[in-house]
DNA sequence: CTTATACTGTCGCCTTGACGACATATAAGA
DNA sequence: TCTTATATGTCGTCAAGGCGACAGTATAAG
């Protein structure tokens, strides 16, 4: 795929890479700072701004005005929204070095999010007004935010139209491998209620569908682990029911 | 290197010129030229990127690369998704004055999108080219961009979670409720069929649950068209179901 | 005026998945 | 080790809504 080169304003520096990135799904990070220095952020933002969090503190909630930027450092956050029954949907899942919070950036006033760490965590903590200077020295950032967003808006539409459309074995199915480990192919430290907060479905309904993938060889479960077997089986749920009906059908 | 003052809004501007602006809902406008002066825009791109089209033309297709801007200037276009069953989920409808296809912008290179138009329609086509000349000119338009893919990013997550977890009746009320005519109560010209494809049913169950509200007297129906007479009570239906269960139980 | 096309209303069947209930299994502390 | 909290497995029930079918109605086109 060829990238596009913006050359604007007039610096060549941007370059959108996207180099080794999950191809894509509800875990995604908004990598606004990437392809800048990686000791400049730092160097700008340290100390002032470095805050430590133990594991389920709440970072905000949509009472608060977004006027903060968060970069995680270290450890992992969870971005989700409720529902007024009290149902709950995460929307993003933050990994160490990933931004979230930048609704106050994009001129949102509040953001109906909550934003909570799942594990201790050190995360810069960032005012707009900081985050605004830094863009004034740095102009061209603004085309990382551009871009990232862009991303974020194309993964939203087509997680909402998934959601909306495919039953739940597919979204788990597109699920697990948007996020197993790459090389060790196992998803752990999640589950099964934690994984129905994100494909949007309850507990029992998960660990029903998993135990079907599970009988039909295509991954081992563990305790808050899921290991792929057969990654091509699962690639074949994911292509929809379509395929699955045929052999019961004759054509002619 | 030029040095780019983005103006930052150091105060009161950036908080969103929320002006006459439905208060949400699917059917959302990206005035990325909000705020500019309303010939400077045509003086810009006049004549030259003027295109007419015909009812029913496919403006670009998830084949296409995305590297077109497009301002609606005469007419109606709708955004849209398809499965792979063939389901169609409108994503957005796009009023005059407003931007569709910014994806390339954003550093998307494709978008996955169907852009159709609804009536005869006049578009500036206005290749990324020229509107990043054009930014370079008015950099500050940036932020207008920014503002504007926040509220949309916004308004994509608050569509998921209501798509996921509320039932028809509350989507449709919602529905009917951002997109009625605020001054004459009406929404007209759409069939129950694309309101399927915008809430996510089908028609049948459009039909419905309208009928529902029309027994219940808070709108009435007519062909391709939809008055309120209720207001307060579609507001009730949306404020979800824990309300309307009430009646039934004694808490004691 | 007539006919075709598209829109609306209504039924009934059936699948998906929510939800409560309960049993078992694992892990983390005391 | 025993205890307790948390995670997982499995059932049965039930409602929402998808989907086909068909009838009635409005609009547009000839």
């Amino acid at each position: 795929m060829k990238r596009v080169t913006y050359k604007w304003p007039k610096s060549s520096r941007f370059r959108g890479s996207n180099k080794s990135r999950a191809p894509g799904g509800f875990l995604y990070g908004v990598d606004i700072f990437e392809g800048i220095e990686s000791e400049e952020l730092p160097e700008f933002f340290e100390d002032t701004h470095l805050h430590t969090y133990t594991s389920g503190t709440v970072l905000f909630s949509p009472e608060d005005t977004c006027d903060h930027l968060y970069l995680l450092r270290e450890g992992g956050v969870e971005l989700y929204r409720l529902t007024l029954e009290g149902k709950r949907l995460v929307t993003r899942r933050i990994p160490p070095g990933s931004m979230f919070g930048i609704m106050g950036l994009l001129g949102q006033t509040s953001q109906g999010s909550y934003a909570v760490t799942t594990k201790d965590s050190t995360v810069y903590v960032i005012s707009r007004e900081d985050i605004q200077a830094f863009l004034e020295q740095r102009p061209e950032l603004v085309l990382n935010i551009l871009e990232a967003v862009g991303k974020r808006l194309c993964l939203l539409e087509e997680r909402l139209v998934e959601t909306l459309y495919s039953p739940i074995d597919i979204r788990l199915a597109h699920f697990i491998l948007n996020n197993v480990d790459p090389v060790s192919g196992v998803l752990s430290n999640i589950t099964h209620e934690e994984i129905g907060d994100i494909i949007g479905a309850v507990r029992q309904t998960v660990t029903e569908a998993l135990g079907d993938m599970r009988k039909q060889g295509l991954i081992q479960t563990g305790h808050k682990q899921i290991r792929i077997i057969d990654r091509h089986g699962l690639e074949q749920i994911t292509r929809g029911s379509e395929s699955r009906i045929a052999p019961d059908f004759t054509v002619f």
